[in-house]
DNA sequence: CCAAAAGTGTTAACCATACACCCATGA
DNA sequence: TCATGGGTGTATGGTTAACACTTTTGG
């Protein structure tokens, strides 16, 4: 079987192919049903649920490192990905594997360089909830969302990376655009406000948020209006992308209440 | 020699003792004449000057080692420091050394671990310019300050990392008090304004920099005024270092101009 | 007493907040 | 026609930016 081949050789020969001691992990976020969501793996080897993540080719950027992870778990092709924080304290927990199950599969993964010690690069990524095909790796048995405030029982200190990514996150907004790339490309009004207000978890003004929202110049009012409400039918919007990269790079002076 | 037997097994057997492929690199920040500064090494082997840096222990937490990088190249004891980005693209510049001359001591340095790619972990650092006894470390004849927007000639990709911190500095600027460790114990408030001036690279209103300054509510002032100016001697001031430590955490709202 | 630089105060413009009002729609 | 939720507008209070005036000191 070729899979097993390849994972015995990642474990005793991954090294050559790979940077030793450094790894990056992917804190996936995505929206749906008024929900913010992680993407998480389920350990095959091991208990508990990990965030996706993976090593850095010698030949390859760490940012790469990243994209390639990202697009392997979700299908994805245009990403909002971005550094946010290393984590290497000394006492970090390593990757506590079922040496055991491993065993009957033929691997030797006893003393292996998977289980030195990592410094990790915590990267967070902002992504359409619709358009993602969730796939496990090789190490995993499921792929799922989950909603970030109700996580499952977490590997290593992954909860910490999380929890992280999530207070990185509800900074940015108060500097950058978001919203692109975690909305479908037609959205309302209402849609929009309440992503920022499960990001930041409390409520916002709905015409205070819309006039500022709108004041930042980069959303696009569209003709048609969303069908099928009990009420008066609200626009769509969709993102100026020349103006929101603009304003991704200057940043904007911007604060929500 | 002993120092020369320490650098040939840190070029041997120096990856028994430290992770591989990730380091550390200090930007040290010092204000001085009105200038801000950056502490540079004065590479032996190699062209350029370079960047205070170092490995990580595998026993050690990556800040440690940023810790004790900064203190062995200063001597100061309680310091500022904070990660502030990785640095990792695969085309990164190693290290150029001149082998020749290694070998002339007696040092094969060809295929050492030590020229691999390295992945490293930017710090930047606050500190008191009058406080700091800049020292070389082994592989560096000269370590001194220079203006920050007047470098030298620099190694491997130092400079953007310089650049790379100084504009994460002035986004600090914006909502954490900043100073304290930077500046004297006593200090006038033109001093203070001077020193966000510098960073920021752009004057500000003296009247309304004050009115703001204090109304975060971190300064002491003393009943003593600099002496010996031609002119109305300004107070004293002091960080409430309880209240300073406070803002630290909690962030601060607040905006120069 | 003059120049220089510090301390203190004032005003107008702007922005955030809170809230009122009207409109559209399905039930 | 009513309940629900969206679109638009406005009054208020606080904050920021710009600027005037006074105070202190050495020369």
């Amino acid at each position: 079987m070729a899979f097993k081949e390849e994972i015995r050789d990642l474990f005793a020969r991954g090294h050559e192919r790979y940077l030793r001691n450094v790894s990056v992990d992917c804190i996936i976020f995505g929206f749906h049903d008024s929900a913010l969501k992680v993407l998480l793996l389920k350990a095959n080897y091991a208990d508990g649920w990990a965030l996706p993540g993976g090593f850095i080719g010698r030949e390859e950027g760490m940012d790469e490192a990243a994209i390639r992870v990202l697009q392997q778990r979700t299908h994805l092709g245009d990403i909002y990905l971005q550094q946010f924080r290393v984590f290497g304290q000394s006492g970090r927990p390593t990757q506590k594997m079922n040496h055991e199950k491993l065993k009957t599969l033929g691997i030797k993964s006893e003393g292996s360089w998977m289980f030195d010690r990592f410094i990790t690069i915590g990267y967070y990524a902002l992504v359409d909830f619709n358009k993602v095909n969730p796939t496990p790796d090789e190490f995993s048995i499921a792929c799922e969302w989950f909603n970030v405030y109700e996580l499952p029982p977490m590997m290593m200190d992954h909860a910490d990376l999380i929890a992280d990514a999530l207070s990185f996150l509800r900074h940015q907004l108060n500097y950058r655009p978001i919203g692109n790339n975690l909305l479908p490309e037609k959205f309302t009004m209402p849609e929009l406000q309440k992503l920022y207000e499960t990001i930041l978890g409390r409520k916002l003004d709905r015409r205070n948020f819309q006039r500022k929202i709108l004041g930042v110049g980069i959303l696009k009012r569209l003709e048609e209006r969303k069908p099928g409400v009990a009420h008066k039918a609200p626009y769509y919007y969709k993102f100026d992308l020349r103006k929101y990269q603009k304003a991704l790079e200057a940043g904007m002076g911007f604060q929500i209440q």
